[in-house]
DNA sequence: GTATTTCGTCATGGCCGTTAACAAATTAGT
DNA sequence: ACTAATTTGTTAACGGCCATGACGAAATAC
């Protein structure tokens, strides 16, 4: 007879447990008090969380804190800088990455490695990506930080097994990969293994830089390092899609009868806003090294081929945009990763033609969708996947307790 | 000062009757075992909450339950279907609907009505919806049924108000309605008024109908009513968008340099697969009662003309529809509405379209996303409504144990 | 007719958040 | 300088809720 497993009794005590050190993550030091009206609960009950947390090494006091007003002064609370933390790694198509994050959404440790993995032996690039976990654990260890796990950030198509809980990596065109079982190449000892999307993480990464702009819980990630990737993140959760292959706006039909295209299909905005379309449109011949950034450079140059291509690629983009824009209402249109370089000339013709065409669909809102470029740039997947961990931490705090 | 709110101590009881209810909402009678074991806690506990709700009259038992296997037999649980119930109705542009739904999903009571209401005084046609409200809740009350809300379909956009929480409705162009608070116009004492877009509430149709084939939790749901309305369904929620707006198809570009939209964009989708483009391309002229309908009952003729036009709108519709599916990879693509009506003609081309357009970037899985016509058709929305007000009630038990 | 299995209930116990009261620490006012 | 007011953090009593384990009830299996 299948027990059917104790619930509901522990449970909520763990999530308070959570909530009070999402609270503390996401707004410097806050007392008691204050931590108890964010979250609903009374002072009494969050006493009782946060001394648990504190025995359990998660948080820390940081004496008497705001003063200027009247009645006794909290003591600041603030997440441990020197417990847990979260590894991310990233695979991109010509470099590898490693960063250790700790609780409190610093990254203390950062290690960066120009290789070229495209068609490379998978095994040979995850025994390389392992000897950098290696390193970046041993210096965790030495700054007193324990690895509660690590998130990957991979250009390409996943599928998560539901069986094992593990994805697989179904497909990375550009590095020419097919299905493969990444987690297994890659050391234990660093806690459970997440294998995710870039332009996910990317956009993941976007939604929790609070520090910057734009603190939107809703809006479109575009970025470009297979063919064209959206991520969709709505009331702050990434929209994944049945199988787990949303996000795929480099085939969205731009002109139903154009160009045809890899997919099998005619016209999709890759053709015309894909990396290598737009290089060639600029007079660039695609290859190692000559990728997106070579076309920044043009344009900054002022190479009048190189606008011209920037221009339309943002034209067809703005096509495509505008069908996502009308479909899903987000709060916003982000620009990130490669594409966050080509933001200056490409952000005017996206938003003109996501203008034309979203209107009335808008309801009649004066102002159309904001777009912007993604401040975090191409560093959005590497961050996102070490932020992945972290969040996936703070939600579990008897994991961290146990320690 | 403000008091933190009581909450997560009873909170967590509120939740578990909720989860009795929806359980022996979801699947016919069960023993108190069975509901133990579906929602995850233990037979006593679920005694506990039964007493509960049946002393409050929510729920029945229906004798000895299945008998055959061995053991001492349950008795099998019920929601009542003479105590709450929950209210439906739909402005058409030429029709007017009310629904009454018990607890058990049921529809007990239904009135329809012909109207003329394009370009009607809302206040008259409030006022006749009024009407029929009063008579489907004298009715009820016959039955035995007590009303705990009203939800409304409507052919528009609605902007939820932050502050009272009312629906304000934007924009209804079938209608040529404008900024109305439809529910200052109708009665009170059914309990709180939701107003809803029939899209939406078809979608939600949709996806409460367990009895048809697909209980499916993630799909698209298109339908056209207002010009074309795609609902998404996320992991069992519907996708409302950041301003309430998602879901506006008719607007996604598909011939970026096309035919001038109303919108002010060119190419949207209406003006190839909207309900005015498509009677026009057929040969017919659009006009008070001549509706999708009368196009239907061409097709059925063999009318050439008709046909073409239909598959016209469908290679249109797939067009756009292929957009959607790169995007959000939904497990399906459900046709519903008036538009269910020329499914026999309309599937064929919209499916083409998709497979010719989402294979690779559904992973290069074998299938592409099956197109099927909705089981409801044009009562979808008015079922939704309804079913809406009972979901709601089925949350807050206390609210119906009160009563 | 007995053994077995499953159902529903009851008493017990542990855990958790609330309530209410209180000491501590700071500002405001005189 | 001293009192009043305010806010924080802690403590003890309380009540609610679910789990555990045992038990009688009601059916099937042998």
């Amino acid at each position: 007879m299948a027990k059917p497993a104790p619930q509901s009794q522990a449970e909520m005590r763990q999530r308070n447990l959570s909530r009070v050190l999402h609270a503390l993550a996401a707004e410097g030091p806050l007392s008691r008090a204050e931590v108890a009206a964010r979250i609903g609960l009374t002072r009494a009950a969050v006493s009782t969380l946060v001394d648990e947390l504190s025995r359990g090494g998660l948080l820390v006091e940081r004496g008497p804190g705001r003063s200027g007003a009247v009645g006794r002064p909290g003591t600041g609370l603030l997440l441990t800088d020197r417990g847990p933390c979260g590894f991310g790694a990233e695979i991109g198509v010509d470099h590898l990455a490693v960063a250790v994050m700790d609780l409190r959404g610093r990254v203390r440790i950062r290690l960066g490695q120009e290789t070229r993995n495209q068609g490379a032996e998978p095994a040979a690039v995850l025994a390389t990506l392992t000897g950098m976990l290696r390193d970046a654990a041993r210096d965790a260890a030495g700054a007193g930080l324990r690895p509660t796990g690590l998130t990957v950030a991979v250009p390409g198509l996943l599928a998560r097994d539901a069986g094992s809980g593990r994805s697989r990596l179904l497909m990375a065109p550009n590095l020419g990969w097919r299905d493969i079982d990444l987690a297994a190449g890659l050391p234990t000892g660093l806690g459970p293994v997440t294998v995710e999307n870039e332009a996910n993480l990317g956009a993941l990464a976007e939604l929790w830089s609070a520090g910057g702009a734009g603190v939107q819980d809703s809006f479109v990630h575009v970025s470009a390092e297979i063919g064209i990737g959206a991520a969709v993140v709505v009331e702050g959760r990434l929209l994944r899609g049945a199988h787990g292959f949303a996000g795929e706006l480099g085939h969205v039909p731009v002109r139903p009868e154009g160009r045809p295209c890899s997919c099998g299909g005619r016209g999709c905005l890759e053709t015309y806003a894909g990396e290598e379309a737009v290089l060639r449109a600029a007079g660039l011949e695609p290859g190692p090294g000559v990728r997106l950034g070579a076309l920044a450079a043009r344009c900054e140059a002022g190479d009048a081929g190189a606008l011209r291509a920037v221009r339309q690629a943002g034209t067809a983009l703005g096509i495509a945009l505008s069908g996502a824009v009308n479909l899903l209402d987000p709060r916003q249109v982000v620009v990130g990763g490669a594409l966050a370089r080509l933001a200056p000339w490409l952000l005017a013709p996206v938003s003109r033609e996501l203008a034309r065409r979203t209107s009335v669909a808008a309801g009649g809102r004066s102002t159309p969708v904001p777009v912007r470029a993604s401040p975090l740039g191409p560093d959005g997947p590497l961050l996102g996947a070490a932020g992945f961990t972290v969040r996936a931490a703070l939600d579990e705090p008897s994991r961290l307790l146990r320690g």
